[in-house]
DNA sequence: ACTATAATGGCACTCGGTGCAGAAAAACAC
DNA sequence: GTGTTTTTCTGCACCGAGTGCCATTATAGT
């Protein structure tokens, strides 16, 4: 979730050599107004090349495949994530500590919402993007187990954190789902909603 | 999870027209051996078609695309998955249920067990094939949330349903990971394991 | 033998993605 | 300014997945 453009690939200033045409966050920008307003499968490589500006050669210089595109920068907001988590004192419960992580994580500022909602609704409305986003989750979900194991004094691959991190992936994305199917809810406080069934378990609800 | 190969696209006997040469299940089985043997990106379609001696044309017309090859026939075992959850009695607490429809559910006969890692092998492993089951995963959600939503009283898409059809999800797919990691592990403990931490949620750990 | 039906198979085409080699821009040295 | 080095951009040829179209082949029934 919560994926985005950033500076990334920028030649810094006194470096020899061109300098790039165009950035990952720009080519991103413009391939999600071609999306939205066209279709994903109806848009074509070339057709974002066009409207970058760039060669289609170019285009896949600065992302490894069409589906790539949509996402934008995530390994920046991974980074972000994992200094969220280890931001968090130790003191906190684990339940706690994954619910205040998942609100800080996907909190937008409100000038990007509308941004964000867009590619949200590509993200996970697209199948070939659902499908792709599996990939982009998994690192999300190691990001995840990590922390839970430091915490349990367990293993990364251990069976507990991976289960955890699957269960936090679920009730983020479930809440993602809920907040595109209707703009009127908040992000925020579905990820609460969430969180508690996380924190509490199935058997607290019958 | 658990997909496999069943009749699937039979002409009746007594039908006129030609008879399929060969049949999904085939198809699957002989390719899981070449894309094991040989790597699934290494393998073409055209390897896939020659070994199962029919045309690439008539390939695609077994399955729709390269990836749909290895999940055999997953449609058949949505249909159980369906049945396992509304043979269950109303009586049972939904995370029992859910719990008990985890189990049977991943069960697989001990003669089936060695080719099924097989196929989850590739399926959990490879790249492209972990982000299309997203899309046979997302069928799957969608069956145990009717089963909760109608348990609670809910809609099949409202939020809580959702929610809890992504942890069950989760649950499972950790404990295969975990089972394909290690041989000597027991699926069904794991996933037994694994419905705890659903049941009784994240903050019962700490 | 003739007809209707359903599956196979070949061909050409589109599109995503890659390897390669050369052109273009920028910094620096002289 | 000329030349060198470094980095990016671009065009081209190529491969593999997937599709539309149409002819061909096999089966059942008359």
């Amino acid at each position: 979730m919560t994926p985005s453009d950033a500076p990334a690939p920028l030649t810094q200033t006194g470096q020899p050599g061109r300098r790039p045409v165009t950035s990952r966050a720009q080519i991103s920008a413009v391939a999600i107004d071609l999306f939205t307003a066209n279709g994903f499968e109806e848009t074509s490589v070339d057709d974002v090349a066009d409207a970058a500006g760039i060669a289609r050669r170019t285009l896949f210089r600065y992302y490894p495949s069409k589906n790539a595109i949509a996402w934008g920068d995530f390994d920046g907001h991974l980074d972000a994530m994992r200094a969220l988590l280890t931001d968090i004192p130790p003191t906190e419960p684990i339940a706690e500590a994954l619910r205040r992580a998942l609100i800080s994580f996907n909190r937008v500022p409100p000038a990007e919402l509308a941004g964000h909602r867009r590619r949200m609704t590509l993200l996970l409305g697209v199948p070939a993007l659902q499908a792709h986003s599996m990939l982009m989750y998994a690192e999300w979900r190691q990001v995840v187990a990590e922390f839970c194991a430091q915490r349990l004094g367990l293993s990364d691959d251990d069976h507990l954190p991976q289960t955890i991190a699957w269960m936090c992936l679920g009730t983020a994305l479930a809440a993602y789902d809920q907040w595109l199917a209707d703009p009127a809810t908040d992000l925020e406080t579905l990820i609460i909603t969430g969180s508690r069934t996380l924190a509490e378990g199935v058997s607290a609800l019958s």
